[in-house]
DNA sequence: GCGCTTTCGCTACGGGTCGTAGCGTAATGG
DNA sequence: CCATTACGCTACGACCCGTAGCGAAAGCGC
């Protein structure tokens, strides 16, 4: 008999707090244990809540660490520094900082690694973690094309494809960096990636 | 075959079969199950082992999916196709048809994550994939700088780091691409990736 | 052949995590 | 005050882990 309207009135409303000491203690055990001896029950005992409360918020370890992680990417900005040059330079420098963060590296590449059997979780990652970086790269070539640094772009389907492929290289070259090569993306390398990246190899 | 004379000789020998059937199965595993859901009995069960066996040989589940995987990138080659676009073209495909394996998505990804907080499993996996995989790149441009489409470098030391970071975009790029993006690193994708990577970006 | 050594298959075990069910209590809105 | 929902807690079967112990098998040196 749900007086209808909304399903969203009655009872005991979920405590908002439980979320983010959910998501602090998550980020915590990440650091501390990693992703493969990370538990669901560790979680909540730092949280301070029963692990049958965190089983009616998340389905199970991926979809928690996937929002946990997500919450590192909130601070990435694009900041208009002149050139398209420094534009990259200055994406590409937060980002590594925080890829070099713990809980960031020990989780983001194991649920990734989920996603690939697991279809719901690929589509959960895509729209809270990378439709967001995406979004900087499409900006910053924009950006670029009205300082004129860039040829402008006619064909709308050309230029997502090629802001796609950008992106992938991108964020590419800097996850492998630090997680496969396991070197830190430091000032060095980033400029050495961002003139490859405008100029090209053969100007490297 | 294998003559003797060295420290192994007193003893039953291990069973060269069972090395080859275990890594066979653990591939075949990681397509059927993934990685979350692959327990070292059902490979053993697979493979025909006892579980205990199978411990003798690996210290556990991370050592032994890279030894599983590593086995794919055996047929990594680069053949002179004529020009440096071509061969980068022609790498590029070899390596984007080996992350299409399901064997390898799963897997591959999995003990990178695990790689962060494991220094040894991440040596492991440095000498038995990615050190392979680098190599074709420090080849590659030597070969374009035989044919003159690169200009020769003088400096050994400046010439490391620009083999590290162009295998870092290449490796990066297709990675991110087939893994995170989740989307084909087919011919035109790896053509624009190609143009990308030799032109840089104001001229894509 | 004969032992010596190492590996093998098998069984069994304690320890840990999973995900869920059940129950009584706490916090809202009507 | 009552219906409804969230919460903390306990308990549970199921599963996997990694190891120990056993007898049997398979090479090697003699």
């Amino acid at each position: 008999m749900q007086s209808s309207t909304r399903g969203r009135s009655a009872g005991r409303p979920r405590s908002a707090a439980a979320d983010t000491a959910i998501l602090a203690a998550t980020r915590a055990a990440l650091v501390e244990l990693g992703w493969s001896k990370l538990t669901l029950g560790d979680v909540a005992a730092r949280a301070g809540v029963a692990k049958t409360t965190l089983y009616r918020r998340w389905p199970g370890k991926n979809e928690l660490v996937v929002d946990a992680v997500a919450e590192l990417f909130d601070e990435l900005r694009l900041p208009d520094r002149g050139s398209l040059a420094a534009d990259v330079e200055g994406v590409v420098s937060q980002f590594a900082a925080i890829l070099a963060r713990p809980e960031a590296r020990s989780g983001l590449m194991a649920v990734v690694a989920e996603s690939t059997r697991d279809e719901a979780l690929r589509e959960r990652i895509r729209s809270s973690i990378v439709e967001r970086q995406k979004r900087l790269v499409v900006e910053g070539k924009s950006r670029a094309r009205a300082r004129g640094e860039l040829p402008p772009q006619t064909d709308p389907a050309e230029e997502g494809r090629t802001a796609d492929l950008v992106f992938d290289v991108v964020a590419g070259a800097v996850v492998h960096r630090t997680l496969v090569s396991a070197e830190p993306a430091d000032d060095t390398w980033i400029r050495g990636f961002t003139r490859l990246l405008l100029g090209g190899l053969r100007e490297a």
